[in-house]
DNA sequence: CTGTAAAACTTGTATATACAAGTATAAAAT
DNA sequence: ATTTTATACTTGTATATACAAGTTTTACAG
């Protein structure tokens, strides 16, 4: 009996997104479902509200959990995601090109508290093009070493099942910037005047601060996509 | 007995943002909150969760709920918020000016299912510039009526307080363009070669659809601003 | 003084119960 | 037939209990 909600969850969003449930209909009542998955109604209602909180469902008292369309969400993804998860969607279409890897000690105010710092640059290659350039700074504490093909791979791959981190939440910043030297010699900008950064902050478990990265993307193909639910006041 | 855990979510993140609780350090434990607020221990976990869902803590299993850094995404929001609740920051450096008004028969596919729509396109001062072009596609079933005071202020408030109606979740997305003729007439681009387009379509309690809005902005302008946390697979 | 083990904390999960509140259905009254 | 009323079903909230699992502190053995 260790997770089982999540266990719930996770069944439960594979069937709405592969169609077992119908977008705009309702979910088993969540006796029902107590019943189906041998749970206890409140076991139920926590993988409902996750359900509800990435935007699968939309609960109505009194009548039941409605199956929200999630095909607008399905790509790209919001949250903290990777390239490579993001490029195993993509298949065989997209290629990592490492420019810059080198233990460095901490010049900036990135990552505050830290003494020596990995710097990574990556040019990731969509259709051929070079259309995203990230830039990561990654603590040297919680990544004690670091390779050249670890880097072409993914590394939250590595940190999550080699080092057994576990990546936990992030501070995301997107804005519009013109692009830089660094910008037009490494992309292939296309014509661009201006480039997409998005800069984020990713934390471990216990909150700890262990990545900076800067992600500049060619405007053209960006595109950012999210579900939110109203805060109430 | 009604919304106990929603006024502790309350209490406690605005305690947060005060300052009460310093950035680094823990909350009270759990059953520590159980006894000063009243209530039982499962209460203040749902809190405890809303809290963290929202970027106020990070709770870690045998230690406690360790309180984070929302100076940085403070200012501007994530998730579903209104021109008018933004220049509520801002006081009297916005101002909006209602350019389109009128009901119409639905031509597009942006609100399926409505026969008629109301259609407002508003232009959005901040310092004196004509910054944000925002064109909003109304449900008249939802929407009865609508008319320029409202537009000028908040439609929002309008809908919430005096429609009764409860606002509850959006689907978003971000994209780079290039400048329509009307973006170009209607705003100040200061030279600016593209345009940020947030689309979004906005739903009710019941998950019925009664909104598509199209919010343009000049681009050194923009910023968006998020906190997310890794889905677990 | 040091290292180890036990105890005392912390949060995580699962269950059961009770009632409130909103919705839909069926029965009854008009 | 229509309206009203009662009933059943739905989700929402609050509580209590038990144990699991991770962390910190304390006690103890060497």
């Amino acid at each position: 009996m260790k997770r089982k909600f999540q266990d719930i969850y996770k069944q439960l969003s594979e069937s709405i997104e592969a169609g077992t449930f119908q977008t705009g209909t309702t979910l088993p009542s969540e006796n029902e479902l107590a019943e189906n998955y041998n749970a206890s109604r409140e076991t139920i209602r926590k993988a409902l509200n996750m359900l509800s909180e990435h935007g699968y469902i939309q609960k109505v008292q009194g009548k039941g959990s409605i199956v929200l369309d999630m095909s607008r969400i399905n790509f790209p993804f919001s949250g903290v995601i990777s390239f490579q998860e993001l490029s195993q969607k993509l298949g065989t279409r997209t290629k990592t090109e490492v420019v810059y890897l080198k233990k460095e000690h901490a010049t900036d105010h990135q990552l505050k508290g830290e003494e020596r710092v990995w710097r990574v640059h990556r040019v990731r290659h969509i259709d051929g093009e070079r259309i995203i350039l990230d830039k990561d700074v990654f603590s040297v504490q919680a990544v004690p070493h670091l390779t050249n093909e670890i880097c072409e791979n993914s590394i939250y791959d590595f940190i999550e099942n080699n080092l057994g981190l576990t990546i936990s939440f992030a501070h995301k910043e997107i804005v519009i910037e013109e692009p830089s030297e660094e910008d037009q010699h490494l992309l292939d900008l296309n014509g661009s005047h201006n480039i997409v950064v998005i800069r984020s902050f990713t934390y471990l478990e216990d909150a700890t601060l262990f990545q900076y990265t800067e992600s500049r993307h060619r405007p053209d193909k960006f595109r950012f996509v999210d579900f939110a639910r109203r805060v109430q006041t």
